[in-house]
DNA sequence: GAAAAGAACGAACGGTCGTTCTATTTTCAG
DNA sequence: CTGAAAATAGAACGACCGTTCGTTCTTTTC
């Protein structure tokens, strides 16, 4: 009946592998993913996770893509909710933090640009797509702003994009290294510090 | 005669498997770093090598210092011939722009970061320390920047530290994805507005 | 309830890993 | 030139890797 929610035992196992190998590639990156070792967290044998992935890259793959969606629905989607320019803007910075310190011993997204960034083949490729991605969500808030008039005309988009993204980076580093919240501090203060910088 | 000099034979090879060794981690990090591989491209044998350091974490403990040791060479030194204040500041900045475009692929103390801050062990002190470390270096040539008047008296010396070392960070980042040449134009154009944000 | 389809298992494969041990070669002082 | 000491080679180890395959158990369908 239903073709779309149809959940079926296959889609669910599925589902449970995935969420606890993307709880473990938070640990240990993509690369750190070891079959054995996830089918020992998931109560399965080898073959039985193996099965539902084709291979381990399509296994990594999958991790990727889970977790560019929970990114997204943690840090874009609720900021949809709040009216468009600079609260929005700051409502993904703030959302953002949030993912920092839930993931506080490593995002995935970013050890993936490091695990993969110099290499090539589909993960490559898929890593350059979702960040790609993002970095272009994030320019498209910021025009809002700036049709909002809430940031100066002359404003370039993908230079504040950038500088933002600059210190969500620096808050995964140091908070991982020196501790969440002093990091935390400090990247809301060079943030608003830019906000204030680009005002009209 | 000579005690700190005299070379050796074990002291030559040891710096030469070394040297291989930091090739290799650029592009595959710390934890890429196999034995089996770097004998291969040392043209020696698996025992040979290991004979070298008593483990793996210690042949990867010996690469990540020689990591910090070139960076300063390459990065802090050679600053250190202009004057103290904004200029060594700037010099500090396009120096590391370019090392950050020799090692585009992939810099070995920031991978090391993504790899070890999450768990503990030698190599994770190591990193914090080396990382403190420069953090450390990078607010002393701001707090002199700071004396010498280029920056205002009331320079958060740690807050700016934090700032400039996050749009390097974007800069590894951006340039792996994306290419080297738009995120060192992004990079310095950030960091100049940095700077005058930060003046008397 | 029997038959067909799907999902998970368990054993095994060839390979690579870090490490250990012994033998061989090379180095260098006397 | 000789003999001790250091450096390297080579083989082997147990462990884990991703992957394959045939079997078994479970679910669905008629």
């Amino acid at each position: 009946m239903n073709t779309t929610t149809a959940p079926g035992k296959r889609a669910a196992t599925r589902e449970m592998i995935l969420d606890r190998a993307y709880a473990m590639a938070c640990n240990d990156g993509l690369e750190g993913l070891s079959i054995g070792t996830l089918a020992q967290a998931a109560d399965m044998s080898k073959s039985g996770v193996f099965a539902h992935f084709g291979s381990r890259e399509d296994l990594q793959l999958a991790v990727l893509e889970l977790g560019a969606q929970r990114f997204m629905d943690n840090v874009l989607l609720p900021a949809l909710k709040t009216p468009r320019g600079l609260p929005r803007l700051r409502a993904i910075v703030e959302n953002w933090c949030d993912w920092a310190q839930r993931y506080e011993r490593g995002c995935v997204l970013l050890s993936a640009v490091g695990e993969y960034d110099g290499r090539d083949g589909a993960l490559h490729d898929a890593v350059v797509r979702q960040q790609s991605g993002w970095r272009g969500q994030l320019e498209k808030a910021i025009g809002q702003a700036v049709d909002e008039a809430h940031l100066g005309r002359g404003t370039d988009v993908s230079q504040l994009a950038f500088e933002i993204y600059a210190f969500m980076l620096v808050l995964h580093h140091d908070a991982g290294l020196f501790g969440f919240e002093e990091a935390r501090r400090r990247t809301l203060s060079a943030v608003d510090r830019l906000f204030a910088s680009y005002r009209t």
